[in-house]
DNA sequence: GTTACAGGGG
DNA sequence: CCCCTGTAAC
């Protein structure tokens, strides 16, 4: 059975429904993780995302942050708080466990600057989200942490890594925490299947023509355990989203996994 | 010669600036006068207009009122103040010569509500108009009052007559102060051609479902001299643009005249 | 640039 | 309900 998980920053879900309904109607992912919903659960679009065949999972608050889970099968578990004060404190973690797999979908802080309390924010909830995974779970799980990550792991994920070195998304500190919390037993998919990709999730709207000219960055990431790296058919960025009129300024990261092959 | 003139009040010229022109390549009227634009003169899309052939004279302000008159033609005479304070207050008024007639287009002030300021502001208004045109003109001259003149002249020209009586745009004081000015020498164009038509030019944003309901009102008008009566071919509302996605809460009013015919 | 919000206005 | 003006955040 080929499974279809997908992340997808949409920058405001009511701003963005249409182009949102017609992404699902393309690709039909079984599993679609949304960040920057930005907005109350009550006013998030539940029945529009409903009638497309999905059972709707939101973690809302009122003008930022926001995230969502929308299935096709109905989760065997949901993680609507992890108890961690910091991972709680924003709508910014939702986890489910779906067709056996655990996915857990994160909208990491930005960071604004390093200099910032917001950047140590970003890097203890990176820290705490590795805690959260590795006191739960094993590397022999299947297990997928997606969403958008606000790293770029390595100097291809960035437009220009000279000139970006040290901002915040590629900044040292926030690659080291996260070289460190993958150490423990996830792959960056995307990369393991096309290493030298130059492979971008987001451009900048505030950056002139940053799509038409490439001048982005790959935050958006399908961090997987190895048993559901072996699984993975592909993965791949669709930068369809991205190119329309009125878009996020992020772009869906797509995973396929074949669910009935050996381990 | 076929010459078109129409009065379109577009709620925000920038906000709602791809159906104006698509409206426009339909009908492309020789002149259009146009309300409530909404903005100051160096943020208005001249250049998408001028693209489609016009000039384009406008009297903005910041965020409030703000007329505009298009012309295939370039305009003999250009009027952007009055010297009259009441009239110059706001940006409500702009009037031209063009192909020898007068068209004079106001966006006259709503009034708020009977017992408000704002309503002897906009019976003042009317009167001013009024007394602009009858100082300078005859009734035997090429002229018209078009726009957005935010008064019902008869029972008619609202959806419910009875429970409307009294409120801003179907007040007796109105009708009367409208009557008083056209008695001078100016015709309804659109009630002489159509005397028994239910044909509205605005629907409230705020009753749901106005327009598919046709709870609306006759507020945006053709009044004209009776030499430009006796040219008129024909005059209609086109609802075409209320019923499309996003539309303003007015709709255009069209004449036609033929300028070669006798008088 | 683009979203969200609040407040004024119709 | 929809526009505009601001502000804040990314």
């Amino acid at each position: 059975m080929l499974w279809k998980v997908a992340t997808f920053n949409v920058n405001g879900v009511r701003a963005r429904l249409d182009r949102l309904l017609a992404w699902i109607s393309e690709q039909h992912p079984h599993v679609l993780c949304l960040q920057e919903t930005k907005c109350q659960d009550a006013v998030f679009p539940r029945q529009a995302l409903e009638a497309l065949g999905y059972e709707v999972l939101v973690k809302g608050e009122k003008s930022f942050n926001g995230v969502a889970v929308l299935t096709q099968e109905t989760p065997e578990s949901v993680v609507m708080e992890t108890g961690d004060p910091l991972l709680d404190r924003e709508a910014r973690f939702l986890a489910v466990q779906v067709q056996g797999v655990w996915v857990i979908n994160t909208y990491v802080p930005q960071g604004r600057s390093p200099d910032d309390p917001a950047f140590q924010y970003k890097l203890d909830f990176l820290n705490q989200v590795g805690r959260w995974i590795q006191e739960r779970f094993s590397p022999q799980d299947l297990l997928i942490w997606t969403g958008d990550i606000n790293v770029a792991p390595e100097a291809i994920d960035v437009y220009d890594p000279k000139r970006l070195e040290g901002e915040v998304g590629f900044h040292p500190e926030e690659r080291a925490k996260l070289k460190e919390i993958m150490a423990w037993g996830l792959v960056d998919l995307l990369r393991r299947l096309h290493p030298q990709a130059k492979q971008f999730t987001f451009w900048d709207y505030r950056l002139p023509k940053s799509f038409d000219r490439n001048l982005g960055w790959r935050l958006d990431h399908m961090l997987v355990t190895e048993p559901m790296a072996h699984r993975c058919a592909e993965c791949f960025v669709d930068t369809g989203p991205r190119g329309q009129s009125k878009p996020s300024d992020h772009t869906p990261v797509v995973a396929v996994f074949d669910m009935s092959s050996l381990s």
